[in-house]
RNA sequence: GGGCAAGUGGCGGAAUAGGUAUACGCGCAGCACUUAAAAUGCUGUGACCAAAAGUCGUGCGGGUUCGAUUCCCGCCUUGCCCACCA
């Protein structure tokens, strides 16, 4: 008889969730906690195939660690502000509210039919106002702290939508709606100080255990870099001095190569030296087309450098005095370094480019090719390249030129060791409906004013009216109820913030909340933190993951700083989930037509084998290519465990069941731990051949093997347990393996001769070199001979013999 | 352009403090059970060769080593992330 998972499964699922089976005790007395996460559900509807990639594998872990003793808090939620819920709402007029709790609804019922093992009583959507209240809570402190701020900055504006887009909604310079152009627009931002946080970020990811993967491209992402800023005076045709800027470089060696300086067209000083300028109308000109300029074609045209000469003004290379024209140019961004750069064309391929275009000079300061293009640092800094060009230091080889012309410039007294941070302060507003409101008031006496915490949350106002204004407002700003309010500090007419938070928002701080969700009074009992400390295991897709964990780690260590989380580290593991693949090995998502619904898969083979063959089809870092192809294998896999039960038999027992048994627990074990469930599996179908070529299982065995595979397969070795045993699984514990009885006394040795094999012999485990060779000789006479230059033996393992 | 990861049978994938490459599964072939098929079970299955023996085989080219999928150097390809970052 087969496994009918229909009865059995379902079963299972509402026993689990009407027991309260995996509810999670703050406090407990004698057990140690575990704190397992799958990052929550972007709600949007059904849940897909990465869901159940990336969360069965936490379940595994979840299950594994309660049958080892531990106290496991294993929750999930639904990440329900922001894009998904507001489109829905602009294409079809559906509340978002309403989509919201159909969407949780949705995920809640499909994440049971998976057979998580969560605990359902801490589950929660970041658009409850309970939880935002906190949100928004954390963004009154930033701001009580000084570290959320607002200015203008340029920002993604899609003309034709009226709306202000993040990078990720304008991929490749097009709206993510319209697949209009994008182009940049100057407008108030909130932004939150992140970029003094470095230090601590790069902090967290050392003490972090991640792939390196992860690590480099967060490090990438922060960008620290060391260098030298130099000051450089800027003079009129007459040599007259009327101003310094200040540059940044990582390649002060080229210095003597320097043949123009080149400024962000949005620079400042362009504004105060305008009238000393021989072609202003010409300057105001190119600023006004590169804002316009789609981000897009700055990106497409790298090759075409465009630029504006400001007439009349040079900038004076303190190392030899030498005047060189000034530019203004996009490829010189106004929020990276300084906003100024050193040009020098034959060291940096940009420099290059754009000297070719407006025929600037060249100078070479360093030895190295540089036919039609220049020489990088890349091709030059660890070669035995020397110094030309570049006065006391020529002839030098370049490292040492280095630090000799650092000592120099810092000694002018017109340079400082800088370190430089790529990434910028956090842009925190978006112009959307459905987003967490600012807890903020504009007055006309007080300025911008914090409202009162007991004020909070301050709710999302009724509306039907989605879409931004026709200057990129937000759509909350059309609401005149919402907008007038009474400022918390003088009790006269202020405005409210009309922008949301973004996304992002929700997602930097939930970890927190899941170890104390219903509470009333702070984010999170300060005990219950303690407790529960950091999260032990954090598992979930790659998408976006640089930044969410930067921001994670970023309201971690602020959170820390006002006292409110005991620790700065919100994880101690991170693990990133590969991709789920197409048969043609492209990523299957929602949007695109590619998708297979687990839930269809479920309700053709049970979750037990779903499961099992998602698990088998790769590691869980791996991207894995889902395909039916195999999923037989697993069918007749489970069909096998299920038949287990009829093979029980007394108490005949062999060395080779003990051996088996003990070196399946060992796997089994071992591989859970680190999330390599295929090859457990692959332990669990050999250790079945071996039962059913001996015909039987005694009841102590099978209770390992059901304990060993319940984590992967709950609901079948759920049932079994109970109907061979007449009690609960769950309360069974993990069994433990005896070294022992994993070492095995018969080995086979491989005979090698030059470093190949040529024969296999079988002898008893520990022969020594001599009796090896000598047992050899006896069953293999003329293998060895007698023309040996040396013999190599690995005990156990290996006799090679050298001729 | 930069960073990271990965390239192993017909397919998904095992095996790396260097030590019998291809575990486990799919597919395929043969056999058994069937009137037959399905299901199930057993056997075989890297390539060349009728077979044995042998030779070749972990993206390509070198190197270190008694021995390299694993370590080193140089390429190629694919995927992901970032990208005019000075």
């Amino acid at each position: 008889m087969n496994y009918d998972f229909s009865r059995v499964e379902k079963k299972w699922q509402d026993k689990w969730y009407q027991e309260h089976s995996f509810k999670a005790v703050d406090f407990h007395p004698t057990k140690p906690k575990f704190y397992v996460l799958y990052e929550f559900y972007n709600i949007s509807g059904n849940l897909h195939m990465g869901h159940l990639k990336g969360t069965i594998p936490a379940d595994a872990l979840a299950r594994y660690k309660r049958f080892c003793g531990y106290n496991v808090l294993y929750p999930i939620g639904g990440d329900a502000f922001g894009l998904p819920a507001e489109n829905a709402a602009l294409k079809t007029g559906i509340n978002p509210h309403d989509f919201v709790a159909n969407g949780m609804n949705l995920a809640m019922e499909q994440s049971k039919k998976f057979g998580l093992s969560c605990d359902w009583e801490r589950t929660f959507a970041t658009s409850d106002p309970d939880y935002f209240r906190w949100t928004q809570w954390i963004f009154l402190k930033l701001f009580e702290a000084g570290k959320a701020y607002k200015k203008k900055a340029y920002v993604n504006f899609c003309p034709n939508c009226n709306t202000v887009l993040s990078n990720e909604d304008s991929q490749n310079g097009r709206c993510d709606r319209c697949n209009g152009e994008v182009v940049q627009k100057e407008r108030w931002v909130w932004f939150l100080k992140m970029q003094e946080y470095s230090e601590k970020l790069l902090g967290n990811i050392e003490r972090i255990s991640m792939p390196d993967s992860l690590k480099e491209s967060q490090r990438n992402w922060i960008g620290k870099s060391e260098g030298i800023t130099l000051s450089l005076d800027i003079v009129d045709e007459d040599n007259n001095k009327l101003d310094v800027i200040k540059i940044f470089t990582t390649c002060i060696e080229t210095v003597y190569g320097v043949t123009f300086v080149v400024l962000a067209p949005e620079y400042r000083l362009v504004d105060k030296l305008l009238s000393h300028i021989d072609n202003p109308d010409s300057v105001a000109q190119y600023r006004s087309d590169t804002s316009l300029r789609s981000e897009f074609d700055r990106i497409s045209d790298i090759k075409e450098k465009t630029g504006c000469r400001l007439e009349g003004l040079y900038a004076v290379n303190p190392m030899n005095d030498e005047r060189v024209p000034l530019f203004i140019a996009d490829f010189v961004l106004a929020n990276y370094g300084t906003g100024a750069v050193m040009a020098v064309p034959m060291h940096d391929q940009r420099d290059y480019d754009f000297a070719k275009t407006f025929e600037i000079p060249l100078i070479q300061v360093i030895e190295g090719d540089c036919n039609n293009h220049a020489v990088e640092k890349s091709e030059y800094l660890y070669s035995d390249a020397l110094m030309m060009n570049s006065a006391e230091f020529t002839g030098l080889p370049v490292i040492e030129a280095k630090e000799k012309i650092v000592a120099k410039v810092i000694g002018m007294g017109v340079a400082t060791k800088t370190v430089n941070i790529k990434m910028g302060d956090w842009p925190f507003n978006r112009q959307r409906y459905w987003g967490e409101p600012f807890p903020v008031v504009f007055c006309e006496k007080c300025g911008t004013v914090g409202l009162d915490e007991a004020d909070l949350p301050l709710l999302l106002p009724g509306t039907k009216d989605f879409s931004p204004t026709e200057n990129g407002d937000g759509p909350l700003s059309k609401i005149e109820s919402f907008v007038n309010c009474k400022c918390p500090k003088c009790g006269g007419a202020a405005k409210r913030e009309t922008d949301t938070m973004p996304n992002w928002a929700g997602s930097s701080w939930y970890w927190l909340r899941f170890v104390d969700p219903h509470n009333n009074d702070c984010l999170a009992d300060i005990d219950k933190l303690k407790y529960w400390g950091s999260v032990d295991c954090y598992t979930g897709g790659t998408e976006h993951i640089t930044r969410h964990v930067l921001y994670a780690f970023f309201w971690q260590n602020f959170l820390y700083e006002i006292g409110v989380v005991p620790t700065r580290d919100p994880f101690i593991r991170k693990m990133g989930s590969g991709l789920i693949l197409d048969d043609e090995g492209k990523k299957m998502s929602k949007s695109s037509t590619n998708g297979v619904s687990p839930m269809e898969i479920i309700n053709k083979y049970g979750t037990d084998v779903t499961r099992l063959h998602l698990h088998f089809l790769g590691g869980y870092e791996d991207s894995t290519r889902w395909t039916f192809k195999g999923i037989e294998g697993i069918t007749s896999f489970v069909n096998k465990v299920w038949s287990l039960q009829e093979m029980v038999n007394g108490d005949k027992i062999s060395k080779q069941h003990i051996y088996d048994i003990n070196r399946l627990i060992k796997k089994v074990s071992e591989d859970i731990e680190n999330l390599q469930l295929n090859t457990a599996i692959a332990a669990f179908m050999s250790f079945i051949k071996n039962i059913r070529v001996d015909g039987f299982i005694t009841k102590d065995e099978l209770r390992v093997f059901l304990i060993l595979l319940n984590p992967l397969a709950p609901h079948i070795t759920s049932e079994i347990f109970e109907c061979v045993y007449n009690s609960q699984i769950l309360s069974e514990e993990w069994p433990k393996y005896d070294e022992r009885y994993i070492v095995e006394d018969i080995v086979t040795v491989a005979l090698q001769v030059n470093g190949k094999l040529s024969k296999t012999i079988t002898v008893t485990r520990g022969l020594s070199k001599e009796d090896l060779i000598s047992e050899i000789n006896r069953q293999f006479p003329n293998t060895i001979g007698t023309d040996v230059k040396k013999v190599i033996h690995i005990m156990d393992r290996i006799l090679n013999v050298v001729k």
